[in-house]
DNA sequence: CCTTGACCTTCCAGTTACTGGAAGCCCCAT
DNA sequence: ATGGGGCTTCCAGTAACTGGAAGGTCAAGG
């Protein structure tokens, strides 16, 4: 099947498609004798499975081993785990730098007016540093 | 001053105060005879207010509008109190997103034996897609 | 057979917000 | 005057795409 198809059926568009082939994410597929792509169902299951690994926000890298380990009958699911237990250490960072950001802008938004006036506690404390 | 005194009491890099002259965000200080930026307190506090602002989760477009409310002395409170409710939800839309992941994570990991033998719960979900 | 439109190819540039590094002045203390 | 910082500019690279240009291909309709 062409790059169309392949991308209908794993949810990426053709772009990141290529892109991912670029960067040796992807396998490269087949080609027909005219130069189109020609992807394996196989070649979509594995694109399929980097959509899945993205969206669970591991980087484009780290998709580079969890394909490599995916791949590799003698891997060791410990290897897995713990990619997956950094990964959510990574998020809960993130968690709690964004929920200290949300808190700072919500208790700056309840006590700025909103009016045409310039009186503004959430540019009184950008100011302060 | 000069540009290391500056980022020491703005906490931004120097290379980052450069970065914003550069991108016309931040005060294009004087120079002194020899070439040297010459910050006034007043750059720093314009450079301080950015860093405030970087921290909130503004971006460089979003502070420099902030940096024109908060030196125009005819702003209205309003406008910024809208740019503070758009962060918000832009926030709250990231958090809603991280907290999904890390719950599949989190519950996919519990799964997983995390040994040396290969079946990985993880590894089975993302090849499913 | 020809055309038309959708789809494919490659390659280059732009995005966000810096950061690292190279080459080369400048300033101050010894 | 010399040595070690700090300063200057400019170029390149990062993450992960995305948009667009120029041009080849394929299938259907006339």
């Amino acid at each position: 099947m062409n790059i169309g198809e392949a991308a209908a059926r794993s949810g990426l568009p053709a772009k990141t498609i290529r892109y991912y082939e670029d960067v040796a994410l992807a396998p490269a597929p087949a080609r027909t004798a005219s130069g189109y792509r020609d992807y394996s169902d196989r070649d979509v299951h594995i694109l399929r499975f980097i959509h899945a690994a993205r969206g669970l926000g591991f980087t484009v890298e780290e998709c580079r081993e969890l394909v490599a380990l995916y791949t590799d009958p003698g891997r060791s699911s410990a290897d897995v785990k713990a990619m997956a237990a950094a990964k959510i250490a990574a998020i809960d960072a993130k968690l709690a730098e964004l929920r200290a950001m949300r808190a700072t802008l919500a208790d700056l938004a309840a006590r700025c007016h909103g009016d045409d006036r310039p009186d503004c506690p959430i540019l009184d404390r950008l100011a302060q540093g």
